[in-house]
DNA sequence: TTTCCATCTTTACACCGTAAAGATTAAGAT
DNA sequence: ATCTTAATCTTTACGGTGTAAAGATGGAAA
């Protein structure tokens, strides 16, 4: 894990260090995010999530460090910490954002004028289409460890998610929805739906859907395999 | 992350440190892995992958680190590079442990002489089983992040596990298995119950069925969602 | 017995998270 | 208007991590 140095301004002598570290930065236009120059105050917080995102999906989540965070804002590595408590409370507000963002996806794939029976196959697709799209926020969303679920934003978002998705299983099921208590049968075909997309998903970012498309005719992408397994998967439009 | 010390052998003065470290290791009684005193040579690979077992189960993947399985073993933080080139070396051998102890957990599970209809649940059940039993490796497994499946030994262990899958999901459509080609409907079929059972699964290890279960009767276990969620998903007995 | 080399330990370095203390400046008080 | 305060950002420091390189050790081959 020795790969990056930190970049070189230790010059300054005593005082006015950072207001030298600053202009040294500016000088070397390396601003790089951030508009309108976080000089000393600015829009740090956002700026800062910004950046995470962007240094997400490039170098993936073991790059995700609060320091390399800093570093793409182009602040000091302590920065961070008085926005966010610690690195957990960081990716917690990365990932609550990624929630909303997946959240409106889904509501945007459920609203079409479809003929009913292809909307589970839709918002489905939707989901792992979201995934696809944005990998590390996907993988960032469903690895616990490093999440903070005490954090409100973070508690409602995904809230939210899971209330969208029980919604759209009942309604599959022409059932309304009671949020606070559910039916075992009700409870077993929101843990089908979501095992099932989620097993998925989990398997395509992992790389191991491979062991199966290589045994397929070669350049069968995974979205034919998907629509395959949702075909005998969803509820058929006899059944009840 | 700055927990716990280095234990203090930093005592020594110049020649000889190795044996003095040793015996002061000795002395007091931190041969804590490996039964017969792996002084200087002995089965330290062997050691090694049994220490990081215990160290992943005990303090999870992000406490799977090249130094603790080190300490647990008793021997100098470097001494792993030898015998594992790097961390995902290391952390790759012990992944195909952890499949090949899941492919014979599932080998058992296959054999009884059930009724036929009930092997597909049974499979289910012990697959899911293995990982609560077994959380860390099967996270392990299945994080491909810092895996290396370039190593021979975890590439022959996974690809064992999906060939158990498939002749599963084959036996259960009456058919035979081709290894090396596939229909689409295989394919997806396949792809279904690896994704259902692999869905639920990880779900249930990142906490996320407790969404589900709080909404259920007080007390309702996991188990019981799973046979139910499988009761609505495996194919029913009239089926073909 | 002597040499050789695989095995293990030390030392060193860049990276990481995070605590604590210093510098800077916006904003409110006088 | 200046002064004070508090929020924001930077430095410094420390222990943790992986890993490269060099030194010590001792079994096995010659």
């Amino acid at each position: 894990m020795a790969r990056k140095a930190e970049p070189a301004r230790t010059a300054a002598k005593r005082p006015g260090r950072a207001a030298a570290a600053r202009a040294a930065r500016a000088r070397r236009g390396q601003r790089n995010a951030a508009e309108e120059a976080p000089y000393h105050h600015g829009a740090l917080r956002d700026a800062l999530l910004q950046a995470a995102e962007r240094v997400l999906e490039r170098d993936g989540l073991a790059g995700l460090t609060l320091r390399a965070v800093a570093r793409e804002a182009g602040v000091s590595h302590a920065a961070p910490t008085h926005h966010f408590r610690d690195l957990s409370g960081l990716v917690s507000e990365l990932a609550a954002i990624g929630f909303r963002q997946f959240n409106a996806a889904m509501a945007a794939a459920g609203a079409p004028d479809a003929p009913h029976p292809a909307r589970g196959m839709a918002r489905a697709k939707a989901y792992v289409a979201y995934a696809q799209a944005h990998p590390g926020m996907y993988g960032l969303m469903f690895r616990t460890e490093r999440l903070d679920y005490s954090r409100p934003s973070l508690d409602e978002a995904a809230e939210a998610a899971f209330a969208g998705l029980a919604s759209a299983v009942a309604a599959s099921r022409h059932e309304q929805i009671e949020q606070e208590h559910l039916t075992l049968e009700q409870a077993a075909a929101i843990a089908r739906a979501w095992s099932l997309v989620h097993g998925f998903t989990m398997l395509m970012l992992d790389g191991r859907l491979k062991d199966i498309l290589h045994r397929l005719p070669t350049g069968t992408e995974v979205g034919t395999l998907l629509d395959a397994m949702l075909k005998i998967a969803m509820p058929s439009p006899s059944a009840s």
